[in-house]
DNA sequence: ATAAACTATCACGCAACGTGATAGTCAAGG
DNA sequence: CCTTGACTATCACGTTGCGTGATAGTTTAT
């Protein structure tokens, strides 16, 4: 029906981007409606020459709005579109210059590809990179004056374990004390939520950036070990 | 100026796709106009989804008409940019669903993804896949029957030698063989061309399909056991 | 003559699946 | 009931098209 292989929808299983919303006894993956819908979204946003990562990072961010999104792909494809009677114009000059009928820079003959991976993307970092990532930290960001000792703390204390294993006692004690922080200071954290901020951390390059400060490779290890937290939780 | 990178010329050149014309005493790559002009080719062609490998096996194919491919080129441009228009109208509509105001079957919200990789691979293959082998083989087609027997023998003796090493002595004499005996039947075969001829045993299928009833693989045991011997020749 | 801005060649990495291989599942017909 | 054909599942490895250092040589500008 809407023509992405069976592999594709495994991938995407397998990345946490699109789990269906119920499995048979058997195993059999069932997508509802509001997978469907879900997957469209994707679809978009992959079309428009997104990474996976980042439409991951961006669904799953608190402050997605769906409604928004369609507007902004809606724009997005029209930009696509003049690029590509960009590409008419350059293909139409070109069949006339090959005649020696007109002159042609090299600019003129390259103007409408794609040279900047995607335009949109500065578009889609202002309307959710860094809206949702800020507002996710805004919390946190809003007090970090008064926390930065503890949270600087636990980081340190993780970045030193961070050449070790993620699942060691003493690395999921660092890992609790996390989340007793974040559970302490800003609402609650259930198992899958404390994972998917791991995922975060390392999708979103703004939380890698600041966490690998304390150390590089913090965030991945973070992310090992915050899962395998919230998995035994 | 092309927007393209270094790093993708370089790619370009590793795979024989776009060689430049010249290098400089120390190496730099010197790119000439038609480098150029055929760049703007390859990257029509890739901006239309076509893979590079039959990028590379369209534009040297001997029937390959530059003036022809920008039409054709044209072409699919006009035929993406009506699917865009489709995926707008998805959008439009879309939009009206998620406000209530109309309904929207499952098929409808998946209108305009390109669900058949792509749809210009037949019209191309008509232009240049059948067409360039057909008259590429046409000289050998057309005496198949008379000729057969000895082929044959080639074929089956480089295929009894393909788990070797296609550099070994035996495979290049057996090499040697094919060079020899096309060299007799249909025109020249200078080292490069022959290289060439042996890329395209494995790039196009159809050749590979023929080649390979001898054995598994033989396509690919010719090619590289061609481009030794192109190499030493 | 020395820095700044290029270029070259490895070589490994990565995203987004494709492609078997092998095995279980399910509805339909004999 | 049972077999067959069309599905589905999970590994696990392969592929495409470059990106990304690392290291080293080259060219132009000051």
């Amino acid at each position: 029906m809407v023509g992405v292989s069976v592999r594709t929808l495994h991938h995407y299983d397998e990345i946490g981007l699109l789990t269906p919303d119920a499995t048979t006894e058997s195993g059999y993956r069932l997508y509802s409606q509001d997978n469907l819908d879900m997957l469209q979204q994707i679809l978009f946003f992959r079309e428009l020459g997104f990474p996976l990562k980042k439409i991951k990072a961006i669904i799953n961010s608190p402050s997605f709005d769906r409604q928004e999104a369609l507007l902004l792909h809606r724009e997005m494809l029209l930009e696509k579109r003049r690029r590509l009677d960009e590409m008419l114009a350059t293909i139409d000059k070109t069949i006339r210059h090959t005649k020696g009928e007109v002159d042609m820079t090299n600019e003129e003959k390259f103007a409408g590809f794609d040279f900047s991976q995607n335009p949109y993307e500065e578009e889609a970092r202002r309307r959710w990179g860094d809206a949702a990532v800020d507002k996710a930290n805004a919390k946190i960001a809003g007090r970090e004056e008064s926390l930065s000792a503890e949270m600087e703390a636990i980081y340190k204390r993780l970045a030193a374990l961070r050449h070790g294993s993620p699942g060691s006692e003493e690395a999921q004690r660092a890992i609790k004390a996390w989340h007793d922080f974040l559970n302490d200071n800003f609402g609650e954290y259930p198992p899958g939520a404390f994972k998917e901020l791991g995922e975060m951390y390392v999708a979103d390059e703004r939380f890698t950036k600041n966490i690998d400060r304390f150390g590089e490779g913090l965030a991945v290890f973070m992310r090992d070990a915050m899962a395998i937290f919230a998995d035994g939780n």
